[in-house]
RNA sequence: CGGGGCGUAGCGCAGUCUGGCAGCGCACCUGCCUUGGGCGCAGGGGGUCCCCGGUUCAAAUCCGGGCGCCCCGACCA
């Protein structure tokens, strides 16, 4: 029988006598993964904190603590995961020619200020003052420092295409933190960054990280899917968000179930109706509709239907009031509005501010006489009769017609995609669901280049902008993702390549035997490149075996008496199945073959 | 930032309305027992009742102020 290759013995506390050998803590090269000897608090109940079931089961499981909101510990067990998740995120990057460099976490405000964002990136920036009281911020991306160091790098077409990488704490000051690691202020993020000649080699550059990123979640045993997405605050010409798909995500996701079509919903495009748009149907006129705020009850007191009802939403683009007009019974898509305003910021008018700009109160306004920038979703001129506020108390008008009555208002793509509208690609039916932005890619053009004055010198001695691309993975949001994803009433089930450990072994009696056999075992599982987690607890049977549910861990191997009399050892999946029994001197082998046929690498 | 809620032992909570010994379950420690799905019995330790101020003979409890956290809405990997 093997033992450790320890100089002393330690005795824990729980073991309570002349257990097996310890490992010395002189001497600890070796990897230890016993459960007395690791910090593994997990928890029976649940703390008060805790909302969705990844937040609850990482807390449970003893993954991670709160250190203040938003900002989290990863305990020994819970840094597996996310070491294991960064590695594979690293391997893939390499594998499609990225070179990894690591950028300062702390940057200087005036570098933010050359690119515009110091104003533009509002409050989720933080932001100090150094000593000398000069302007500094928490990195919350890092495409100002990263197009720094390559405008003064990078001079010849011949230093092209560049595609640099880190992987990195980022800091973003949140509104609302929520969800645990889900949507944290400080998170690990995977960014990298391309560089080329022009529009046509970074599209190759795109394509071969959308690759990359395929591969991994791939690897990473995740349910996803890629989308068409909003650009946001980072800019750019377009972009795709890599979703898991999860009940609790908090995008919903539009997808065509005949075509490839797939799309966040804030970008998700509504194609025009069909047909002619029909010319007026009746002459306008005010009617009286006391109390009647709603298109609910607006629509039931004149005896219309709700889309023949429209809405007309006051919003401040920067500041400045523009209306917001969709048909009654659908919703506006305050992203489509805010890219058509070309505005920073888009907020609902206050009531008070709505009565200043439409003289009426919230719940009349409509677009007839309004002196402000107006957008109509596409699908108004499509009636030749709508109903819409008077911008006065109790009234509405009747009987109008956008194009005879409201000339000036601009037609757009305005309203949120709903179940029953065609695909915009080729008229299909669209899906809808949920999903946890994990990773996201966007084309970057010439923005920070040009921002920045980032610049090469092509073949012909031109200088010329360097075309960029950027490209994010949330390392630690992956971790709470594949949870929402692998999880039953016992715990969590994570994916075998990223879970703290591939195995489990319990043995049932910690002294004699059992306990001999077991830690043979997790040696040899060790020796053969596979993590195992040896439960060495003086503990009753129940509480291992819920312990290591709990943490999710994919393989489990019970040594206990039954087993033993008859040389065997029991073999169970997390995930389910039936308990195999193993012959104890082959055991480890196959359950080493088997973890990592089912993707373990050891870490 | 707006709206709602919470803050009492490591965790989950009761006590607060109606001021009067600071409690329960789990966890922890000791002993016994038990040993195949969070076992049982006995004993024990542990409190800035979030903080500051006020009212009162007396404050976890009432009043004022502050801080922290959670939930619901607008931002993002």
């Amino acid at each position: 029988m093997r033992s450790l290759p320890c100089i002393s013995a330690r005795q824990t506390s729980s073991a309570g006598g002349c257990g097996p050998p310890r490992i010395n803590r002189a001497t600890r090269e070796k990897v230890v993964m016993r459960f007395s000897q690791v910090l593994i608090p997990t928890l029976k109940e649940t703390p008060a904190e805790a909302e969705v079931i990844s937040h609850k089961l990482m807390l449970r499981a003893g993954l991670i603590r709160k250190l203040s909101s938003g900002i989290y510990n990863w305990l020994p067990l819970g840094l597996r995961v996310l070491r294991k998740v960064e590695r594979i995120v690293r391997q893939e990057m390499d594998r499609a020619g990225a070179q990894e460099l690591l950028m300062p976490a702390v940057q200087p405000g005036d570098l933010w200020r050359e690119s515009g964002r110091w104003e533009h990136y509002g409050r989720e920036l933080l932001r100090f003052k150094d000593r000398h009281d000069h302007d500094y911020c928490l990195a919350p991306t890092h495409e100002e420092v990263i197009t720094d160091l390559v405008r003064r790098e990078v001079r010849s077409y011949r230093d092209l295409p560049l595609n640099l990488y880190q992987i990195q704490t980022k800091f973003r000051d949140e509104i609302r933190p929520r969800f645990g690691v889900m949507r944290a202020r400080e998170f690990l993020m995977k960014d990298a960054y391309s560089f080329d000649v022009d529009e046509e080699t970074s599209a190759e550059s795109y394509r071969i990280m959308q690759k990359a990123y395929r591969a991994a979640f791939q690897r990473l045993a995740l349910k996803f899917s890629v989308v068409e997405a909003d650009s946001g605050s980072i800019g750019g010409s377009f972009s795709h968000e890599f979703m898991v798909l999860a009940e609790t995500g908090e995008d919903a996701i539009a997808s065509c179930e005949s075509c490839d079509y797939a799309a966040n919903l804030e970008k998700a495009e509504v194609p025009a109706p069909q047909g002619q748009t029909p010319g007026p149907a009746q002459e306008k006129a005010q009617v009286a509709t006391p109390g009647a705020h709603t298109v609910e009850e607006v629509a039931r007191f004149l005896k219309v239907a709700p889309a023949a009802v429209a809405k007309t939403l006051i919003y401040l683009a920067d500041g400045q009031p523009v209306a917001a007009m969709v048909r009654g019974d659908r919703e506006a898509n305050e992203i489509k509005l805010k890219n058509l305003t070309g505005a920073a910021e888009l907020v609902l008018a206050a009531p008070s501010a709505i009565q200043e700009i439409t003289g009426g109160p919230v719940g009349f306004s409509g677009p007839v006489g309004l002196a402000i920038p107006i957008y109509a979703d596409q699908e108004l001129y499509y009636s030749g009769a709508l109903v819409v506020g008077a911008n006065q108390a109790d009234a509405h008008l009747s009987g109008v017609h956008l194009e005879r009555d409201v000339p000036q208002a601009k037609r757009a793509d305005l309203r949120q995609a709903a179940p029953g509208d065609p695909c915009p690609r080729c008229g299909g039916g669209l899906a809808f669901a949920r999903g946890i932005e994990v990773g996201h890619t966007f084309r970057l053009g010439t923005k920070y280049s040009q921002a920045l004055g980032a610049a090469y010198l092509d073949a012909e001695g031109q200088s010329k902008p360097i075309v960029m691309g950027c490209y994010g993975i949330g390392v630690s949001r992956i971790v709470a993702a594949a949870i929402e994803q692998g999880n039953d009433a016992d715990g969590i089930i994570f994916p075998m390549p990223i879970a703290p450990v591939s195995v489990a072994v319990l043995p049932l009696d910690v002294e004699g035997q059992a306990m001999e056999t077991a830690q043979a075992i997790y040696e040899d599982l060790w020796a053969a490149g596979v993590d195992a987690l040896l439960d060495d607890r003086d503990l009753r049977p129940g509480v291992k075996f819920k312990d290591s549910d709990l943490l999710g861990v994919p393989f489990k191997v019970v040594i206990g008496k039954k087993g033993l009399k008859e040389g065997k050892a029991e073999f169970k999946r997390r995930a389910g199945g039936q308990t195999e029994m193993l012959d104890l001197k082959e055991a480890a082998a196959l359950v080493a073959k088997m973890a990592k046929e089912a993707g373990a690498q050891s870490l």
